[in-house]
Formats: structure tokens, C-alpha cells, sequence
DNA sequence: GATTAATCTTACCACCTGGTTAAAAATTAG
DNA sequence: CTAATTTTTAACCAGGTGGTAAGATTAATC
């Protein structure tokens, strides 16, 4: 064992978390989805809510590292733009349990009200892979391929908040969704 | 007190479900809201699953009165849906706790694997609040208002699934958002 | 092989949870 | 005014919660 024990808890926490919520599920559980004793979990993690804040750093950072990595090289906007779409589709497909956590945590982590170190690192993690997503578009912006009526922040919002939606939908389909969001930023 | 004891542990209920999520409050902080004994939030709802019920069944009632209420007698269809859009992000501006409950809980009520009477019958609520939109949406097509490849459902999960979201990025502009969807819609 | 440090286990705790019960208070009906 | 009914109260319960303490086991260091 040894080592990897911390990832163990960790990915079983991710999956625990994305199926019932913070609140929704037991340390003990966690504990037991990932084979080891209650109290390891309390080794590895000062506290739930520490737990909890891994796991949300860690799924935004795979979200984020498998799209802009994918599009990195690309020169050519809008093909970048078109990737950029693609991969998040594809990461929805995919990686179906780290975005059912995101989008049911991301409530909890946004609304303004705890304001402790730990939750405003969360919802500064998040927002930062929202400002990549802006940042994008206004590079489209700058180059003329996006429409300057179309706001880059509104659009990153609209982009973030229906995407990962689509999971909790099966009949809602991805393809359509993205012809629909390139329709709105391309001329 | 008598009457409205009801009324006023379903409107506490509300505040609280939207605060803190279902789990994350407890039927005495509820039962204190609202200025009452635990015992008596049991005696008006049989359990504390049947009060998040009814509350999520009002609200999502408020929200589909709010907005079709409105639109009902305008028979100039891009009015209508300039109308529509007008009077959602209205209900965001002015009932932001219920907009809240509707955004945390959402999730919750749509993936929720068991399926009880009663949360079938949640889901079901939502799902028939979208279809109005969607329905909404395939009239414009008809009348040729609205281009064939915006397809109607995933066009009905942007606007719920982004307008919604705003109320937790204070950033966000509302009247940028409605800009995007109409031109996203229109030709 | 002995010492030290890291990891894991068992047992426990105080508190909180949704929910119940039986009786008291308030309201309504006869 | 009294009896029946509705509403509210306080006290309680069994099970679960996050978290802790102390010792046992394993692994690393010398």
C-alpha cells in the first residue's frame, strides 16, 4: 500500500463527492470506497472540507490541462476555437464523474457566502480556468473572427454553465450544442 | 398563527434549501426560520425529503408563472421571445433566492438515481418548465423566425442552464447575456 | 538488529440528524 | 359551557456525523 494511498482516497473521494455532494456523503464511506480505515482518511486530510479541496483542485486542473493542453499548438483561431469546443465535448464524454462533480459542487464553491482561505482558493481555481476560456475569446476578438457585440465574459458563461450541463440530460446531444455556441461567436 | 404556520415553513424552507442545499440544512434550522417547533415542520410534512418537495414544486411554479404569465397575450412572435428573455432574467434580478434554490438543487433533482414517486415527480416538474421553453422555441421555427440549425432543446438547456448561473458571478451582465441568446436565435 | 519514523487500526467521543410520542394548549363545533 | 378537533410543545430516541487518541504494525535509517 503505502504510498498511494493518499490517491486512492483521493479518487475514490472524487467519485463520492460527484455522485452525492459534499454534504451527501460520509467520510466513512469515502473511507470504504477507497479500502482503508476511516482515521487514514483523517491521516492523509486534516479535515473533510481539506478532502473536498483536493479533489476540486485536482478535477478543475484535469478539466482544464486536457483542453488547453490540446489546443496549445494550434495557430490557426478558429480551428483553435473549434478544438477548444471539441475537447470539452470530448472531456464530458469521457471523464463523466470529475464534470458531474463540478457541476454539482460548483454552486456550493461560487456562492459568495463562506469566505474562508480554503473556499476563496476554490472559487479563485475555478474562475481562473473561466478567465482562460475569456481570454480566448477575446483573442478571437482582437483578430476579428468573433463579433465584438458578443461579450467574452458572458459568452464564457454561457459556454461553461450549458456544456457540462448536458450531463444530467441524456437526450440533449453535444453535436448540436456545439454548432449552436460556434453559430454565436463566428460572423 | 394557525393557517399560515404552512406557508411560513415553506417560505423558510426556501430560504434555506437555497442557502445552504438540501443536506446542508437541517429541519430545526428550518423549523427556527420560520419561528416554530421542529415537531410542528412534521406535523405539515410528513419528511423533510415531502418539504423540499414542496418547495421545489412552488418554486419552480413561480419561475413558469412568472415568465409565461407575461408572454401570454403578445402574438408578435419576436416580441414575444424578446418579452420572454426580458421577464427570466427579471425573476433573476428579483427573486434571487428562488433562483438560487432552482440552481443549487437542480443537480440534485436531475441525477438523482432512485426513483421514488416523488422524485420522478420533481424531475418531472423541471423537465416540463424546459419543454415550455422548447416549445417557445419550435414556434419561432415554424414561423421561420428562427433559423432550422438552432436546434430547439439544446437551445432551451443554454438559456436555462446560463441565465440561471448568473446570480453567482456578480461580474456577469444580464443584458449581455439576453444580447447573445437573441442573436444566437435570430438570424 | 535496534531505533526511529511513517502508516494503519481500534475504540471512542460529543454532537447532530431526521423523526416520534404523548400530552398540553388553542381553536372550533355542538 | 363543554366536547371534539386541530395545532403546538417538550422530551426523547436510535443511528450517524466529523474528528481524536493511543497503541499496533510496517517500513526506512543507522
Amino acid at each position: 500500500m503505502a504510498k498511494e494511498t493518499r490517491l486512492r482516497i483521493l479518487k475514490a473521494a472524487q467519485l463520492a463527492f460527484s455522485e452525492k455532494g459534499f454534504n451527501g456523503v460520509s467520510v466513512e464511506e469515502i473511507a470504504e470506497m477507497a479500502g482503508v480505515n476511516k482515521a487514514v482518511v483523517f491521516y492523509y486530510f486534516p479535515s473533510k472540507a481539506d478532502l473536498f479541496a483536493a479533489v476540486w483542485e485536482q478535477s478543475i486542473s484535469e478539466l482544464e490541462e486536457h483542453i488547453f493542453e490540446e489546443i496549445k499548438d494550434e495557430s490557426v483561431y478558429l480551428k483553435k476555437v473549434k478544438k477548444f469546443l471539441k475537447s470539452y465535448i470530448d472531456f464530458v464524454r469521457n471523464k463523466r464523474d470529475i464534470m458531474k462533480l463540478i457541476e454539482r459542487e460548483k454552486v456550493g464553491v461560487l456562492s459568495e457566502k463562506n469566505d474562508s482561505i480554503i473556499s476563496r482558493k476554490l472559487k479563485e481555481k475555478y474562475k481562473n480556468f473561466v478567465k482562460k476560456i475569456v481570454d480566448l475569446l477575446n483573442e478571437g476578438k482582437e483578430l476579428r473572427e468573433i463579433p465584438n457585440e458578443v461579450s467574452a465574459e458572458e459568452t464564457a458563461n454561457i459556454i461553461t454553465n450549458s456544456i457540462g450541463a448536458t450531463i444530467f440530460d441524456p437526450n440533449i446531444s453535444l453535436e448540436n450544442m456545439e454548432k449552436i455556441i460556434l453559430r454565436t461567436i463566428t460572423k
